[in-house]
DNA sequence: AAAGTTTGTGCAACCCAGTTGCAAAGTTAA
DNA sequence: TTAACTTTGCAACTGGGTTGCACAAACTTT
């Protein structure tokens, strides 16, 4: 247990202290992404900045991606294993409209876009909205 | 001049007001997004919460529409004519990343996606990074 | 093992976009 | 002109995100 958690840790070069195996832990559990404000509910104990410097730290090593949903808080979520946070890499969130949740899509990649002449890509953020198959009367 | 101001604000059902047609007025210039924190620049004398009013009364109407680009402020730019801010209208938005300018692709509709099954489609924000032709060195 | 250095954590304070309540001003209707 | 409604302006607040600073914990070096 631990040691898988603390093994993502150090692959990343993030040094496993115990507030980083906690978060992650917690963010492992998660079947859609987590903002901060929700992870801050979940550890009624611990620091706002901290774990805000927690999921950056994570975030600047590809540990996690972030998503900005819309709803004015942004979310994480892991990274596939391999994933680099390139474009190509990219997939589609889906953000319910009912429930709130953010899933993330991972079997589907952002499509390719054609910009304009001189217009050059470094990434995308798609989010699709609606109701997912829970809240879909 | 005012009276095509007036007019696209009436065929919306939007009482012109001396506000409302200040606001569109600026915002019909623009060639690309702007967001609530320009807008009161632009406007030194008037107030924030007037403005904020108003674009939520344009964007309810559908004069305007809304990008979320993950700047932390929320854009807004001109409706295309026929627009009703249903999906198969929707276009890419292409926010630079150095001049922080976004932009309306509006002959770049998003791709469609297939969803998972049970997941209904309302709505898509799609924002691509980059560099855009005035700031690619 | 002690002193020094680096890294992480906790607290407090702050910034800023967005939002709301309320009263004054303006507009429309009877 | 009065009454009803709409718009505007001010002030205050909310909440997410961010930073400075001091203390604590973990590594280094000798």
């Amino acid at each position: 247990m631990k040691n898988e958690i603390d093994k993502k840790l150090t692959d990343k070069n993030i040094k496993p202290t115990a507030m980083r195996e906690l978060v992650l832990q917690v963010l492992s559990e998660q079947k859609t992404a987590t903002s901060l404000p929700e992870l801050e509910r979940k550890f009624e104990k611990a620091d706002k900045a901290t774990l805000y410097r927690t999921l950056k730290t994570f975030e600047e090593n590809k540990l996690i991606h972030s998503i900005d949903d819309g709803t004015g808080s942004v979310k994480y979520a892991l990274c596939q294993d391999a994933c680099e946070c390139h474009p190509e890499d990219l997939h589609v969130h889906f953000l319910c409209t009912r429930c709130k949740k953010t899933y993330c899509l991972n079997d589907i990649t952002v499509p390719t876009i054609n910009l304009p002449k001189n217009f050059s890509l470094e990434s995308v953020n798609m989010v699709v909205k609606g109701a997912c198959s829970n809240c879909k009367s």
